[in-house]
DNA sequence: CACTCTCCCTGAAAGC
DNA sequence: TGCTTTCAGGGAGAGT
């Protein structure tokens, strides 16, 4: 399930493999996933030159040199592969970019939670996707004061307000587990009463366990490969999550399970206050 | 307004 | 063994 070091690694990978490469056919093998593919995703993709991949929170963007940007996001079992070219599809494959490099980048997404769309770089700033976007945690300013800011305001359990893409981007469910047993903190305290001491510890932990998993190449706990379709290795660094009933790594106590928001909480009962 | 719930979807795993 | 049920969750939109 990609979360930000997840959509990082792909980044990463990608920017290597396809910046520089001309995208000489779009295949769309259905209307759309999340949301349906622009009428002009085709036209306005084939024969460009991608310039750049960046990300913002959980989406790739992918700069082209006439002018657009392609937005893509993972949701929660999509995958950006490299295949050959010409490529021979795959189930669940929903979209496929023959490059000029006798390679294909391959959209698959079981769940069908992604998406793909395209937008004009002057009206990118504005898209209603990237508008509403919190801090990204991996800033050289993002610090204790500015998520003691975030947190303040909040009534909601700290991981749920942890978990708001509009406060926070980046921090799904597994790595606001992870990044609140490391500062000790329980996922269910209000937002607003966790301590100024508290939460800078918060915010260094969530620093250090999202640039751990970005070296460990992301988690592939479920559905999440890299673009060559080998799997992260940080799931094998969970403390937490998935680990109800085994022991806690620092007390030994059993991890609890308990949901929330509708979404599995791990975390120790004994560790976390 | 702040927050929680429901829904979308498929495949893996658990339950019977 | 094999069928059925449950669970996983990012984010939009509905509901409280």
């Amino acid at each position: 399930m990609p979360e930000l070091p997840e959509v990082e690694t792909v980044c990463r990978q990608l920017e290597a493999e396809i910046v520089g490469k001309t995208i000489n056919e779009v295949s769309l093998r259905r209307s759309g996933v999340r949301i349906p593919f622009p009428k002009n995703l085709k036209k306005d993709m084939e024969n460009s030159r991608v310039k750049d991949v960046g990300r913002r929170a959980k989406y790739i963007l992918i700069k082209l040199d006439n002018g657009n940007t392609v937005i893509a996001h993972l949701g929660m079992s999509g995958r950006l592969i490299m295949g050959n070219n010409p490529y021979t599809p795959k189930k669940h494959d929903h979209a496929i970019f023959r490059l000029s490099n006798k390679k294909s980048l391959v959209f698959n997404d079981p769940r069908r939670f992604g998406l793909i769309t395209i937008c004009n770089d002057r009206k990118l700033k504005e898209h209603p996707l990237l508008t509403h976007l919190g801090i990204e945690p991996l800033e050289p300013s993002f610090n204790g004061r500015q998520l003691y800011n975030i947190l303040k305001a909040r009534k909601a359990p700290v991981k749920a307000a942890l978990m708001d893409q509009e406060s926070l981007v980046g921090v799904g469910n597994i790595y606001a587990c992870e990044a609140l047993f490391l500062a000790g903190i329980r996922p269910t305290r209000p937002a607003n009463k966790v301590t100024y001491k508290e939460v800078e510890l918060l915010a260094t932990s969530i620093k250090q366990v999202l640039e751990k998993a970005i070296e460990s190449g992301g988690s592939s706990f479920r559905d999440y490969v890299q673009t060559s379709g080998n799997k992260g290795y940080f799931q094998h660094s969970f403390q937490v999550y998935g680990r109800s009933g085994k022991p806690c790594t620092k007390c030994g106590r059993k991890i609890s399970k308990i949901t929330q928001s509708g979404r599995s909480t791990f975390y120790c009962h004994s560790c976390q206050k």
